[in-house]
DNA sequence: AATGAATGAGAATTCATTCAT
DNA sequence: GATGAATGAATTCTCATTCAT
């Protein structure tokens, strides 16, 4: 999962003009600050004191906490759905491909729980999200994923007979399924395992197969 | 899951001394608002408005709000458990009763959200739970559970080189591992498939077997 | 300090019409707070639990709160003045009267650190304590001291230059100055010493003496 | 003690970077209102009230009420203090540098009762206040009291037979059983013939002194 | 780009008190 | 003579948010 770019500059300096320093610092400190309790109970003074900064100036970047939250998720998710289109994108057929997303998808979850604790919980119940920049992000992944699948209905690795979105939505389901309660009760995933599993479910029930002759 | 009790008198009637009206109103209250809302985000005012008395009301009668919430678990527990246990007892053989006891479990899960939500995520973060009479009938349920599993080891349905303990974490674990995601996301579980699989696996495991002759 | 009486029975028994037990058991609860508390910071509800009667209760026998405090210190005063003028009457002498009443004043704040605190602190701030029976004790003692310094003015043993409300106040003054710090610092008094002090001050100032001769 | 300044600019002016008004506001507001009543029966909502502000900014500047006690404390102390040590210093000799520091003392009680009685009566008893910047104020009152006995020490005028710090506990608890039930009760202290009287005693009995010859 | 000052709305909790029975 | 149920007004404190500079 992009080792290279994380060892060299971390991925909120990613950015073609890279954020005031500002509201780099507002940024960094909720990430911290996640890392320690939940959304709900991380005030806008924590994140003033945390970044050195005023609370007004929170208010200068982001239209309010969640906003923030938002773009925070935003920005992670960029780096990571871009990192992961590249790396799929390198690799030869749609099965294998969806291994690698499975495998990256569930290793994201275990080697950064403060965001898979914002995906899975904090920001779904909150009409705003989906409006937000971090939504079309994953909107985009999505739709990367469906490509991915479309692309082995065409090629034959991928049955056609069951539709790409229920297909795309088992995976996810899957995914969250086996993430969630690690990720609620903060324990580890292995994520090679755990995505083995779900991949040995996943790709024999969406993988063509000879048809046994009856009788 | 004593559908009949359900019908001509709800559980919270069930008590030598009836709650005063207002305790009642004010229990009644967070019921209802925790099938809208978190525990977090509702509000004592919310609460006193709902059940339609004084604020100070709910403090002559809970020490603080987890109180409140505890008395609510703690008294719907009880109202399950007792009906569980009396049902488990009238059926023959440990392993039917722990059939049963995990399809009760599951379906008390499906059927009712709010204390599903409540026990797999509200409560269990916070110390003064452990402490709380509700956790008390937790304790009682799992006591019984365990009775269940050490029954069947003395009549030789239940093989012995494992724990009982063991054995009981590991069905307790599944059920929360089948059930979690769909209690997050408010998705109705089958309470009969899922505990056909969790059975499946589970019994499978837990009953002894012909040493199969080797060579 | 009519060690008799604190034998065979207390003073609260002291009446021509018992109190109602409910009544006894309030007065009994604020006396044992007070020796733990602030009267400001003992609640209603205190009171109750420690009387074992319901707050409801409080308000039958007592207008509110501060009626409650006044009954208690006029139960104690009537006990305590009572007393006091019966021993003092015995003995023979103003000047020895005085004495014996001085030492009996301070004798009762150093042995009634409860007394001492609401009479020289907790009451004097609020305008109904001088409606109270409380207050009326208070003056029938004044009066008996006044009554005191009287008579030693008319059998000569009191210099009369001095109106004898002046002596009186100088007196009451003298004792409080002496009393209240060790009253709010909770550091206990000697009595005889202090009183032994107080009297080589007043009383010599108060005798009448040979004029010298002038020039 | 330091009349000149108090003309041009009242203490509370004092500092290198002054207050924002709002805290300014409040300080002055509890200042006012413990001229009026007990620390405890004043309210926030009071001292808001009376400053003109909201609740909110006196959690912005301070802690919580006790702390705003302390700070208030704390400014009139370093005011205090500073002005008398530098008024003291200008004197020669320790005996009349210690003679107008009992003054001083005094007569601070006297023309600041409501300082008095914060620091004779309501601090006291809460632990916070040893922990806060007004107690090292008085810390360094009392530090510079002990060395001015020193000093005297050394020169010979005060004897060496008794610890300082006993010489000093001497002269600062004459001054509060000197000062407290004046304070308490709003009755006017004379200093001069307070401070007279307490320095008769004490100076005399710590200045050393030709042995009378024996027999 | 950033700050300092201030706010309004509302959170949990406390407490003296009332009243019908 | 005593209780059980309930209240209203206050209290301390929190927090997201705004705005002039």
């Amino acid at each position: 999962m992009a080792e290279k770019e994380t060892i060299d500059s971390p991925f909120w300096d990613f950015h073609d003009k890279p954020h005031p320093p500002g509201k780099a610092k507002i940024m960094a400190a909720l990430r911290t600050l996640l890392g320690e309790k939940e959304f709900v109970s991380i005030t806008i003074s924590d994140i003033a004191r945390n970044a050195g900064v005023t609370e007004a100036l929170i208010y200068k970047y982001f239209k309010d906490k969640r906003d923030l939250l938002h773009q925070v998720l935003a920005e992670y998710l960029n780096f990571y759905i871009t990192g992961t289109e590249n790396e799929v994108r390198a690799i030869k057929g749609p099965l294998n491909q969806l291994r690698k997303l499975i495998w990256s998808h569930i290793n994201m979850y275990d080697s950064n729980r403060v965001f898979a604790r914002i995906l899975l919980l904090e920001v779904r119940n909150f009409a705003d999200y989906f409006l937000s920049d971090a939504y079309q992000m994953v909107k985009r992944y999505t739709d990367f994923l469906l490509a991915v699948i479309e692309e082995g209905m065409k090629d034959g690795s991928i049955r056609r007979d069951i539709p790409a979105t229920v297909i795309r939505q088992l995976i996810l389901g899957g995914i969250e399924h086996a993430c969630l309660p690690s990720t609620i009760f903060s324990r580890s995933i292995d994520p090679v395992k755990t995505s083995d599993n779900l991949c040995a479910i996943v790709l024999e029930g969406i993988t063509p197969r000879f048809q046994p002759a009856k009788g």
